[in-house]
DNA sequence: ATGTAAAACGGACGTTCGTTCTATTTTCGC
DNA sequence: GCGAAAATAGAACGAACGTCCGTTTTACAT
């Protein structure tokens, strides 16, 4: 398979706004007031940008309804044909932030085998998803701390299922020989990190000129580095 | 110098919640209302390790300042004595965590010379700082994005500056002939992003039973493998 | 043109917020 | 042990919150 831009990536795995939005209302038939999918699906997806938009700007807890009602086009009861409670917003944005990202993961690696191939397509498609639903994901990281108790445990879940493709496939690469003894799941965890900090800290990304795909490149090659080197005895100590 | 425990490091640095109440109270004479600079500094670390407490676990928009109150032990009147408003709290926090980072790092990396070596101090100095502050950390980090435009440039030329130290060094390094070609504002990128891994995912870590001191080292072996196989040309394609 | 159901509107309600104010208690030099 | 000064407690205030609901507008079938 050719390597993927983020445009193809993003169309392949329908990962633009209003797919989700349109997912969220076949779904959620029922519990939203209005009939028509199509205008459903359009109205939502201007609530769930508007709040993406000011909550990531000034915190969920601090947005209010009656600025999300002028920043999604909709009056202040309007809101309430398409979502329970504020709360309850949240909760669908996280949700399904969280089994898109397990959904994209598991499709693209569906049919790759080497270690090394599972390990490069697992970064670059854990950067590609995030990169088109940078917004979303950025709230995920931001909002769910403040979760009850169910919710917040399926978060972390979703969050350690990520990680843990990640464990299986350097383990992989460990039963083949090609990687080092490193604790596969703290290596994992390194990863996981670098993964991250591009759409966390995309505003100095976006300063220095790099790209996904090119970020992408340069966290496969640190991965690669560590993992390679985990077999050397490496002594850090001081003087 | 030997290498430092977390104890020696938080007692010789200061870093512990009182401590940087103390200097809180002695920055701020006049503004707080309460004369004994000793009974300011017991009751103005009470409402910080309180507000830090409820606001890293519900968000600080969230957090009431009738819990703050319930929380601290004082009274709702008795707090703004020590505030002067519920938003002044918070960059009181984030401005003193700040400048206690970039002290600390100064100090700690004030007579090292070789670049190997302040590579490894940095990374632990960053991470015994971390964790000795851990809540003041993990609030700033969270709570960061929210702030006005004046205190949110501040909190950025902070980060900018712990990264920069990081990235001096790899070029020291570079020009030593020890490291390869990577670019350093990005190779120092992506070791921050580990360091905060640690205080951000504190949880996580603290299950796997791994220590600040073998994090340390982990984190250093993982930065000199990747900024020694930057010399290498690896070519990171698929297929 | 007219009738009807769907959808959007926006003001009102009760609650709770940050902040202020004052009555009361505590502290401490003498 | 007394009186002035400092500190506290908690009621009170206006503003703003999330939510609800009676009304108006829209869209389409007849």
């Amino acid at each position: 398979m050719e390597r993927p831009s983020l445009e193809s990536f993003t169309a392949r795995h329908h990962l633009d706004s209003r797919s989700l939005c349109a997912q969220i209302v076949e779904a959620r038939e029922g519990a939203i007031a209005v009939r028509s999918a199509g205008a459903a699906t359009d109205n939502l997806t201007r609530i769930i940008e508007a709040t993406l938009r000011l909550a990531n700007r000034k915190g969920f807890a601090a947005m209010t309804l009656r600025e999300l009602a002028r920043e999604s086009g909709l009056s202040l009861g309007g809101l309430y044909a398409y979502i329970g409670s504020k709360d309850e917003l949240a909760r669908l944005i996280q949700s399904w932030v969280s089994r898109t990202l397990r959904r994209v993961m598991a499709s693209a690696l569906a049919d790759i085998e080497t270690s090394r191939m599972r390990l490069a397509t697992a970064i670059e498609a854990h950067l590609l998803t995030t990169e088109a639903l940078r917004e979303w994901f950025f709230f995920l990281y931001m909002e769910a701390h403040h979760l009850a108790s169910d919710e917040r445990r399926q978060a972390v879940a979703a969050e350690r299922n990520s990680e843990q493709i990640f464990a299986d496939i350097i383990r992989q690469g460990q039963s083949e020989g090609r990687y080092g003894a490193m604790n596969a799941d703290i290596a994992a965890g390194l990863i996981k990190a670098m993964l991250q900090d591009w759409y966390l800290k995309r505003h100095k990304h976006g300063e220095r000129g790099l790209d996904v795909t090119a970020y992408a490149d340069t966290v496969t090659a640190a991965a690669e580095a560590l993992l390679d080197a985990s077999g050397e005895t490496t002594t850090t100590t001081h003087s």
